[in-house]
RNA sequence: GGGCUUGUGGUCUAGUCGGUUAUGACGUCGCCCUUACACGGCGAAGAUCCCCGGUUCGAAUCCGGGCAGGCCCA
């Protein structure tokens, strides 16, 4: 225990959080495989490696690490993993913009290197700033979804769920991009603004609008919304394409908005998302015109060949020229585009692989869990109903895990490889076999690649120790903590695979974050200019004060803005404990006995109090509410520690007489579970003063459960603080300094009290506490009502009551009557209703009255 | 357009089950450098609880309808 006088004034944040990072040990947080104690597994959300680990990251992992150090306190076997969710287009094109290349000038494997060799630069800056916040992560546990022991578990995964029929292969509609020739998925299309040109033209006698002429070789049918009288009994009917000749029929669909252009709309293979939504509901004919490079095919007949533009420019001449386009316009609509070559994207229908979707089973695991808020279980609830297609898991890319299977040339049947023999890239190795069916020993390779999604959807079973069959050991796991954006894509897949893979759900319980908007209330985002890293807010405030922006910013669940009042005053927050902190090793120092017995009231206050506060805590950790616990601890420390307490003991602790070792010990006790309380939140702060306090970590403590009931203490207690207050305000008042001398202060109070000289101490005062009333005049001064009584018990006629209560004479409100009269009905008086409030006046005496419910305070000017 | 969600002093925010005078922080104003802290203390001002209607003795809270924001999706 070092002594106060070489506590430093100023807590050095930097210092001091820096000092800790640096003595903790990795060890420390490893999850025990041979632990008896209750395991708590924790299915930790791997982020995509872009190098820079974002505010959005930080709140997420706040959570997370709350939870970690609460409940490693409450005596769990803790595992907090950290993994990272590597392949994906971002690298790729960050790769390509690096070394000046796009993906095929290289060979696959050199380009998958290079794909690796930035993704490890990037895992190791957002490990820095996970450190500098302080994480409690199991570094033991980490996972790389693009080394061979994770992406290996992702291809068992994918043989697994094909031999059960789960996976399959079909031809579907794709968005493609027809510069980088890859599908991408719906969240890597981006809409752009654009205008466009509607042309009119005549359909075999029906108007129709359309902004892809280039398409009329794939129209397979125009519809009409069923209830356009424009085009009443056409149903059914055909008519010719234009130009084409082939004949196509007409449909009726609600979908068709008769607002727009002509109220026909004519449906290709495909145009956009509501022609694949047409073609699908009314089982049409597939007409592929446009092939993979964007150029136009032979169903496009004379046109084939060209690109899709120069086709475009052809057919709306020839159209002019046959005489069947009517007018153009100009249209501004939203045109989707590929996020990384700015290319409109096609739809182009591909043969996929898929995995099966069985709503019923997933909304069944998904029920299993514990959904924290509750309502974020029905996004869920209402995406999976709403899921119309299954999941297209396969890409036509390169840093992806490989799709681990090939096709006898022979006879074209599939060839799985072994279990033992994974991971396998099915473009570099061959089956190590010939064909079961036919003997062939010609193959080729499946070069298709798997969605990142099948990767990360099964983070909980490698984390929870899963060979590649079977169920994990493990298995499930106690808590996934995500934000809500993903609920649709990383739960639902989740949920989906272990339901497939391990027959139940994945997590016990869900607990979901919301979005971190910047200090102007908006999205962070470059163009905004509003966005704030980790780095910046760290290096002025600290990680304690950051954490605690995130851990009282907002209840889990809810958006949270951020805001730098909220970091300036959390550090200020820490600069009140640390002053508060010094001040009781001062006295501790003094030589104080730590085991001295709490004797004194406002000492044994602050421990019912205290124990307040540990209920309150525990309550809304147990829940995940950490904005509730920080408050809790924060409202008790700072008001009622500091301002309360700490202002009334004060004078006894200077003091060198009896009465001393009671505060220290007080003290003392309150200095240590305020230490565990904080150590979640702020674990730099708290670890810093309980070393000083005890020499131990407070990381290989158990949370408080401390408990301290005194009935008398919390009563007299309160009226102690109340009165002290009140003078203190009372000094404010008569302009007095707060430690000026009072004179003969006298309270009256309904029991005896016995403050030990405290109240008289802290204000200065000759003060002296009685039972009983002064002798002064009482005059009644209005009434209490207390609604809480009176509403339930007299219903309509509450409202009756209190005005009859109000005209009563002064005597009878001192004495209230057993009835009163309402609207000339006698109405019982029901106990407690009301209270009167009395005034006092003072009779010949040059003396200050002050009341406070049933307490009166006389204060005598002469001293 | 659909689903979910939010709307509380100037700003951000608490407010499970309806109950007297609506929580806290920042900011503003006044007084105070009182031997832990001026990054502090004591006090003050500041709210049609988004709008309209309903249920109720009583609504920030429950119900219906608007308006506005957020996220996800079409």
């Amino acid at each position: 225990m070092s002594p106060s006088h070489q506590l430093p004034k100023n807590y050095d944040i930097e210092e001091v959080e820096r000092r800790w990072q640096d003595t903790w040990r990795d060890e420390e947080n490893y999850f025990d495989p041979d632990s008896t104690k209750p395991r708590f597994i924790i299915d930790t959300p791997p982020p995509y490696p872009t190098g820079n680990f974002h505010i959005g990251n930080a709140l997420n992992w706040f959570y997370i690490d709350f939870v970690a150090r609460y409940k490693r306190m409450r005596g769990f076997n803790v595992m907090f993993p950290q993994g990272w969710d590597c392949h994906g287009l971002p690298t790729e094109v960050k790769v390509e913009e690096t070394y000046g290349i796009t993906k095929n000038d290289v060979p696959r494997e050199r380009f998958r290197e290079m794909c690796r060799d930035l993704t490890l630069g990037n895992i190791e800056k957002m490990r820095a700033t996970m450190r500098r916040l302080g994480f409690s992560t199991d570094w033991s546990h980490e996972y790389v979804t693009m080394l061979p022991e994770y992406y290996k578990k992702t291809q068992a995964s994918f043989l697994q769920m094909l031999k059960a029929g789960d996976i399959y292969q079909s031809e579907h509609p794709v968005n493609f991009c027809t510069r980088c020739e890859t599908a991408i998925a719906f969240a890597e299309v981006n809409y752009a603004p654009r205008t466009t040109t509607l042309n009119y033209f005549d359909f075999d006698g029906v108007e129709i609008a359309t902004t892809r002429p280039e398409l009329l070789a794939a129209c397979v049918a125009v519809a009409v919304h069923p209830g356009d009288e424009r085009y009443r009994g056409m149903k059914g009917a055909t008519l010719a394409v234009p130009i084409f000749g082939h004949r196509v029929p007409v449909i009726e669909d609600v979908a068709v908005d008769p607002e727009f252009g002509s109220g026909a709309v004519m449906i290709c293979t495909f145009g956009d998302k509501t022609d694949v939504y047409w073609w699908k509901q009314h089982s049409l004919d597939l007409r592929k015109a446009i092939d993979r490079q964007g150029v136009m095919t032979a169903v496009a007949g004379r046109y084939a060949g060209m690109s899709s533009d120069a086709c475009r420019k052809a057919i709306l001449e020839d159209m002019e020229e046959v005489g069947i386009l009517k007018r153009r316009e100009e249209l501004e609509q939203r045109v989707g585009t590929c996020w990384r070559c700015k290319t409109p994207i096609e739809i182009l229908s591909e043969r996929q692989w898929f995995v099966r979707v069985h709503q019923k089973e997933i909304l069944e695991a998904a029920k299993e869990i514990t959904w924290l808020p509750e309502h974020m279980f029905t996004r869920l609830e209402n995406w999976t109903e709403s899921m119309e297609w299954d999941w297209c898991i396969s890409r036509q890319r390169i840093f992806a895990t490989p799709i681990p299977v090939w096709f006898c040339d022979a006879c074209g049947d599939t060839i799985l490889p072994a279990m033992e023999d994974l991971p396998v890239d099915p473009t570099a190795d061959m089956p190590k076999a010939p064909c079961p069916r036919c003997g062939g020993t010609r193959f080729t390779g499946e070069k298709d690649v798997l969605d990142t999604w099948m990767d990360s959807s099964i983070s909980v079973l490698h984390v929870t120790g899963w060979d590649g069959s079977g169920r994990p050991p493990l298995f499930p796991a106690q808590l996934r903590p995500q934000g809500h954006d993903i609920i649709r894509t990383w739960a639902f897949y989740t949920i989906l695979r272990s339901k497939a893979l391990v027959g139940s759900h994945p997590w016990e319980q869900i607990l979901i974050n919301g979005m971190v908007l910047g200090d102007d209330g908006f999205k962070m985002s470059k163009s905004r200019n509003n966005i704030i890293s980790p780095e910046e807010v760290v290096g002025k405030y600290g990680a304690d004060a950051l954490r605690q922006w995130g851990a009282g910013g907002a209840a889990i669940g809810s958006d949270i803005m951020f805001n730098w009042n909220d970091v300036v005053a959390a550090s200020r927050f820490q600069t009140k404990l640390w002053n508060i902190f010094r001040f009781v090793m001062g006295h501790l120092e003094r030589g104080a006995d730590p085991a001295a017995p709490v004797t004194e009231l406002i000492d044994r206050w602050l421990l019912v109090r205290l124990s307040d506060t540990v209920a309150e805590a525990t309550a809304a950790m147990e829940g995940y509410q950490f904005d509730r616990a920080l408050k809790a601890v924060r409202e008790f420390a700072w008001n009622t520690l500091a301002d309360d307490y700490i202002e009334i003991a004060k004078g006894r602790l200077y003091a060198e007489e009896g009465g001393r070792a009671s505060a220290a010990s007080a003290l003392r006790t309150t200095m240590d579970v305020l230490c565990r309380l904080l150590a979640p939140i702020i674990p730099h702060f708290a670890e810093e003063c309980y070393h000083i306090l005890t020499g131990g970590s407070v990381h290989k403590e158990a949370w408080p459960d401390f408990t301290y009931a005194d009935d008398e203490a919390r009563r007299h207690g309160d009226l102690l603080v109340k009165t002290v207050a009140e003078l203190r305000r009372y000094k404010h008042d008569k302009g007095m300094a707060l430690n000026a001398p009072l004179g003969h202060v006298t309270i009256y109070a309904p029991e005896p009290v016995d403050d030990t000289g405290d109240a008289g101490r802290a204000l200065a005062a000759d003060a002296h506490w009685r039972t009983g009333t002064p002798r002064l005049e009482e005059v009644a001064d209005g009434v209490d009502f207390n609604m809480a009584v009176i509403g339930p018990a007299l219903r309509k006629q509450a409202r009756g009551f209190m005005e009859a209560v109000r005209a009563l004479p002064p005597d009878l409100l001192k004495n209230p009557p057993v009835a009163v009269t309402v609207d000339g009905e006698e109405v019982f008086v029901p106990p407690g209703s009301f209270t009167p409030k009395i005034a006092y006046q003072v009779a010949g005496e040059e003396v200050d009255v002050l009341t406070l419910g049933d307490v009166v305070v006389t204060i005598g000017h002469s001293s």
